[in-house]
DNA sequence: TAACACTGTGTAATAATATAACATTAATAT
DNA sequence: ATATTAATGTTATATTATTACACAGTGTTA
């Protein structure tokens, strides 16, 4: 569960157009869409997108360098994330598995360390596209 | 294991500087390094490295925009990946679990879907930093 | 051998992504 | 109220990656 944060003009700005999207969006994308309210620089996307991942609100797609909302209600760690990626349509899907979190978190390397913080990304084909 | 291929020139210049690197090295940190070898433009670089990437001799490092030689031998399908990386040192180490492996290949979505490909990294404290 | 496809190269220009530096303002805490 | 922290606005710049075009090597095949 989120915990609550009063979200500043320029992050709920950002928020919104992010959380409204069908797919992740890129910092210049989101620029050129809030530059009628009055975001006019990146700096200003950048600083904002930092925080609401920070907080938990949105997630980066590294391999994509775009954003997305986070829609895991059930996200207890908001950097435990993992995602399928479609090759062909560019789809990403937030994974909200209960098994697969559990395994990652429990997950110990060679010298026995966990890790808390993780990024997944799986790629392959959407039903749409199969 | 690997299929073998024969590097060219650009690609072999390119894999030995990465494979000799104790880490992940930048696209540009790799140009500059190159440039006394006669690669002097982007473009080089990045194809030497596309080429590496998808015949699997290197890995890209999403989360940093950095490139590390596949250590794994036993790497089935070079594009399912799984790394540590230290947010204190920046240590990146790739690590080969059959268990993890098995578990992220047969992972099924909630639709089913399997998935071939993927790209995980984990984040927290190398043992030096701990 | 010529025609073709395929892969890689070289070069210049530019696009796309992200941060540094600095001045200022708003919000919060004691 | 004032010290502190967080956020903002602005300009400039750094970093990462691709487009476009000309050409060279290799192998196939017809």
């Amino acid at each position: 569960m989120h915990k609550e944060h009063t979200l500043t003009k320029n992050q709920q700005i950002i928020f919104d157009l992010i959380d409204k999207s069908s797919e992740p969006l890129k910092a210049y994308s989101i620029l050129f869409n809030v530059q009628k309210k009055g975001i006019k620089a990146p700096l200003q996307v950048y600083r904002a997108l930092d925080k609401l991942v920070e907080i938990g609100k949105i997630h980066k797609i590294e391999s994509r360098n775009a954003f997305i909302a986070c829609h895991n209600s059930s996200c207890q760690v908001a950097k435990a994330t993992a995602f399928s990626i479609c090759e062909i349509c560019e789809k990403v899907t937030e994974i909200s598995s209960a098994g697969l979190s559990k395994y990652l978190a429990n997950f110990k390397d060679k010298d026995g360390m966990k890790y808390s913080k993780y990024n997944l990304e799986f790629f392959g084909l959407c039903k749409k596209c199969r």
